[in-house]
RNA sequence: GUGGAUGUAGCUCAACGGCAGAGCACCUGAUUGUGGUUCAGGCGGUUGAGGGUUCAAGUCCCUUCAUCCACCCCA
């Protein structure tokens, strides 16, 4: 035992079995269609980025969880693995605008790297799924963001959602009206960001813990949790504040946008207790919790119209919105949302095998099958009959396509649909068809 | 990075400081051309690793590694 080294991935990192990778590729599938429903074309760039392209832009915290990867005797070039898909994002924008229409609009499905801790849902390699566009200011563009995700989650078969909708702006107006000094503001996020957590109370303490004034706390608690149907609770926040820049107005056109789309009610939610992480936000952000099995956000998104600038002379505005693909999958483990028929093979029918004297006609039927578009397995190995069929049954494929003496003899062959034992004989040219009936249940 | 829990067969877990076990899975046969049920048999272990206490350690102590949970942070 001792002389093999124990089979391990690296902390954070996993395998997927072929019938957990049938469930990525679902739900990665679903996705994508939708991203390419709405306009969204295609994008890809390295696992490695230039170590002077991650840093610096996703604060102090985060940049300790950004892997190095360095090759031995190339020292010249320091490296990274990317942290995310949005700043890869900015890069590319600003090296290869002249090849890219604006406004462009990019899909990115890819793994990513964080050097955390893991725990459930949360992995040190994990896909992110983006969809961004860049160089539309106007609030069409994060309207047209957020009737994407209504449609992916729901199309995923989630049956209740709710897409938490704030505007960076307005908690910083929020802030500015209760006489919070703007340097306490990254304090002002982080704790109100636990308010699901922690409650109002919470909060409050945790913001006097961090140094802010009582009354400062008190006035922008009663803002914050302005909480009523629809836009109610944007007048709410308007009466304290006025009128100004403060994406109260921007928030009302969302909100007349989505209703002019047709996205229920019940699935989106102005939510001033929400407040996204990262730093570079600049306007309206959103987000989806669903509490049932409580795994976190499923996605993450909003405006950030400065990013791009760290790669060129002018910024372009851009919005965008991601999903968590693994917690998806886990949600959708956890409330057996999958399609009945994702099995765990792609094989739709075995080609058995009895003896050197006929595995010529067992390659032909394979063949047969492949013409006719069936996933056929060729049984490499002349197993008895029923170990060949229990081989079947164990990996799930649902037709044994059977071709002995007898039936060599005959000039047929027995197919054998392992769901309810059905059998029938058919000729060879005709087995492509006939296999296709017995798939669709006829 | 901080705190807590847990590591025994491929998997899920038992075993008072006293001979390391069960169920499932796997392999073989009953059934020489028919799977899922049943029956019989079989394979499978340096109890995560290293050290200590003891006549004796899976069990107690220390160290280390790994996994899970909470915090931090996030998808």
């Amino acid at each position: 035992m001792s002389q093999f080294i124990k089979p391990r991935a690296p902390k954070g990192f996993r395998d997927f079995l072929p019938r957990a990778m049938l469930r990525r590729r679902y739900v990665i599938g679903c996705i994508t269609e939708i991203f390419e429903r709405f306009g969204f074309d295609p994008l890809d760039t390295p696992i490695l980025e230039l170590r002077e392209t991650l840093f610096g832009k996703y604060g102090e915290d985060a940049e300790q969880l950004i892997f190095s990867a360095q090759h031995g005797r190339s020292a010249s070039e320091p490296l990274a693995m990317r942290y995310d898909l949005t700043v890869p994002l900015a890069r590319v924008v600003a090296q290869h605008e002249s090849q890219l229409h604006l406004p462009f609009k990019r899909y990115h499905i890819a793994p990513v790297f964080r050097g955390e801790r893991p725990q459930r849902g949360r992995y040190r390699e994990f896909y992110q799924c983006d969809a961004d566009i860049v160089g539309v200011a106007g609030v069409m563009a994060d309207a047209e963001i957020v009737i994407m995700m209504q449609q992916i989650l729901s199309r995923l078969g989630f049956p209740q959602f709710v897409i938490k909708i704030n505007h960076r702006r307005l908690l910083t107006a929020i802030g500015a009206f209760s006489g919070l000094p703007a340097d306490q503001l990254p304090d002002l996020y982080r704790s109100v960001d636990k308010y699901d957590k922690l409650g109002a109370d919470g909060v409050r303490a945790e913001l006097a813990a961090r140094g802010i004034a009582e009354d400062a706390i008190s006035r922008m608690m009663d803002l914050l949790q302005a909480h009523a149907p629809g836009t109610a609770s944007l007048d709410q926040i308007e009466d304290a504040l006025g009128k100004g820049e403060n994406g109260l107005g921007e928030l009302r056109e969302l909100a007349d946008l989505l209703a002019a789309a047709g996205v229920p009610a019940e699935h989106y939610d102005f939510d001033f207790t929400m407040v996204r992480g990262l730093g570079y936000y600049t306007g309206p952000i959103f987000e989806t919790v669903i509490s049932q099995p409580n795994l976190g956000s499923i996605t993450g998104g909003g405006r950030y119209d400065n990013l791009i600038g760290m790669f060129r002379r002018q910024s372009l505005p851009t919005t965008g919105t991601s999903f968590g693909i693994e917690r998806i999958i886990d949600l959708l483990d956890a409330l057996d949302l999958y399609p009945a028929e994702l099995g765990g093979t792609l094989v739709q029918a075995l080609v058995t095998v009895f003896g050197a004297d006929t595995r010529h006609e067992s390659l032909r039927i394979a063949e047969a099958l492949r013409e006719a578009g069936i996933n056929a397995e060729l049984h490499l190995e002349s197993r008895k009959l029923g170990r060949q069929i229990a081989y079947a049954d164990r990996k799930g494929i649902p037709l044994v396509a059977i071709a002995g003496s007898e039936e060599i003899s005959a000039g047929v062959v027995k197919l054998r649909r392992l769901a309810d034992g059905y059998e029938l004989f058919v000729d060879l040219e005709d087995i492509g068809y006939a296999a296709q009936a017995l798939l669709a249940g006829s």
